[in-house]
DNA sequence: TATGAATGAGCATTCATTCAT
DNA sequence: TATGAATGAATGCTCATTCAT
């Protein structure tokens, strides 16, 4: 009976606007933000947001997943560059730069009690193993101690990415929050 | 600069009281806990608290502020051992590994729009001293990177502390991603 | 008064369709249902809900004058028994005894404002003359009394009705509910 | 620590204004009139009104006990008049005629899947006992039929209630209405 | 005509903060 | 100075109704 095309375009355009809208409005002003300020910057009702997430904790939950998405996306991108010590260097300093406005939105998720490595588990084999593969060839290569593991490495990024977060606008001291990750993970 | 009429006895208890219990809530319940749950928590009228804390704010930054202090004498104590490679990194280690809840705190300061650096410069000589000192002695004895400096060393201590958060319960993945940071912050 | 376009087939099984969810949707989870809920039950959107009856309260409205048209019905039916005075008891009492969800649409319109009177002046000469010449024969065979007359027998019905609700699951209990009623209304 | 006294007073005068205030706006507009409504007509804020009943349905619920404990002294008072059955034919035609109102706010707790018989218990003793009295001098004194138990009889009040309100403005016919509920419940 | 996405007014409830006692 | 009742702005969420497809 229910297909899936009629106005099916019209509402796939709007759940994509409160997405984004809501990644935008969250990573400004915070997980406190209102959802009415996200429908208003979304350019829909309130009603809208609420049809397409059912809760706020929805909506946050699908912005982080989201955002994972594209992280994993990246990740896998790098899988067949030629060198893998390389390869793996700069996707970490890609992701811990980019992360910032994910953390609050992990802390918001934690804080409403949200299991998040179920969460996590549900991008299924994404991040988890798009890392896998970078880490295991950088440590084929020797490029990478032999010890880390994938969750201890999602332990480091996260960690790093508040690091960066904490070390404000100076771009030198970035720079040198993630040098000193790296460094620590390289092998030797 | 502000008049420090001695207080009297019991309000001084009253307000030790209150930031004390307010620590523990604000560790257990996270900081969206109320208000009213702290001065419970207190054994106090909610009146009381707000009399020493006219803001909540004020109160999460009074707690963030006290567990500073506990930092800094701790560091401090640190400064007069005989390696100072190895006073810094048991500092280090220690410092993070004690600091889960204090992130949640200084999340919400900063979400708060209160400008964390300047707090924390408030704590005035406290932390950014003590850590001053035991970084310089332990870059004159070549056991850190020479390229560190305190504000670089902050942040990557709120980062760890994210980091070994994000590890989880298994102790072994915690001491890990320590290892890691001391690794990258030594010379050589 | 209103145009009545004998009305599509389809578009008549579907008017049928809703009334029929309604009446089972409100008896089931009270009159507060949603009117999303109904066109789920229905099969239909809720699109063709509004087509039929364009507000809830004219869906409550359709709902109950339906009831009472099949009441009208019955009674009608049980007009020429022999017994006059039975059939006005049994009648009575089956009224009763199959209206308590009835009673619940009658309220939610009545705190909507609505004149129950009438609505039920709507059902035409359906119930209310039914009850009379069912009324009439049981006064003239000696079977009731006198100084009743149709509304305050209909007002009896009513509070009957809210009275078995009230006596619960107990059918003994329901039955002497209606008991105290019919020997309340019998002569002499 | 805490005693019950100083600005108790002041509470429980409050107290009282926000339970008449929803007693008079759950009568007249229905209990599906707004909680701010009633603050407005209490003449207090919102949050005082939420101070005291912590939900819209603790609300409704202490209407229709502080209700019932009236009636519960009325019958009480009652109970030593002379004549048992005359007593109990003019504590029935009272409680009718004063409950109308009453039922939505039953009606609704029942809704609210409030258990009401728990609910009526909860008035203990109260309307149950008093009746319970009046009942039994009655039954003994020949002026009510012998299977009628107190359960049955609040099942009646409450369809007489309904009966009464559905009766209109017509005084003669809510007179006839009693009167009809009256003759089924006596003996004979 | 049927559909269901969009809308937004309306509601219950929470909580930081104030102030009378 | 301590208390806790009062306040009301703000928030998440629901649902009847409209309208583009």
């Amino acid at each position: 009976m229910t297909a899936d095309r009629p106005l099916r375009a019209d509402a796939r355009r709007n759940r994509a606007k409160v997405l984004e809208a809501a990644e935008t409005v969250f990573a400004t002003r915070g997980t406190g933000a209102s959802t009415e300020e996200i429908a208003q910057a979304a350019g829909v009702g309130i009603g809208t947001v609420f049809r397409h997430f059912p809760t706020k904790e929805a909506l946050l939950e699908a912005v982080f997943l989201s955002r994972l998405d594209r992280l994993a996306a990246q990740l896998r991108a790098a899988a067949d560059q030629p060198d893998p010590g390389r390869a793996f260097r700069e996707q970490i300093a890609l992701a811990v730069d980019a992360s910032p406005a994910k953390n609050a939105i992990a802390d918001a998720l934690a804080a409403a009690g949200v299991e998040l490595d179920a969460v996590k588990a549900g991008v299924g084999t994404g991040v988890r193993d798009a890392l896998d593969l970078l880490l295991r060839r950088a440590q084929s290569a020797g490029a990478v101690r032999a010890d880390l593991d994938v969750p201890t490495v999602m332990a480091l990024l996260i960690g790093a990415s508040y690091g960066v977060e904490a070390a404000g606008d100076d771009r030198g001291r970035r720079a040198l929050v993630i040098n000193v990750l790296l460094d620590g993970m390289s092998a030797g």
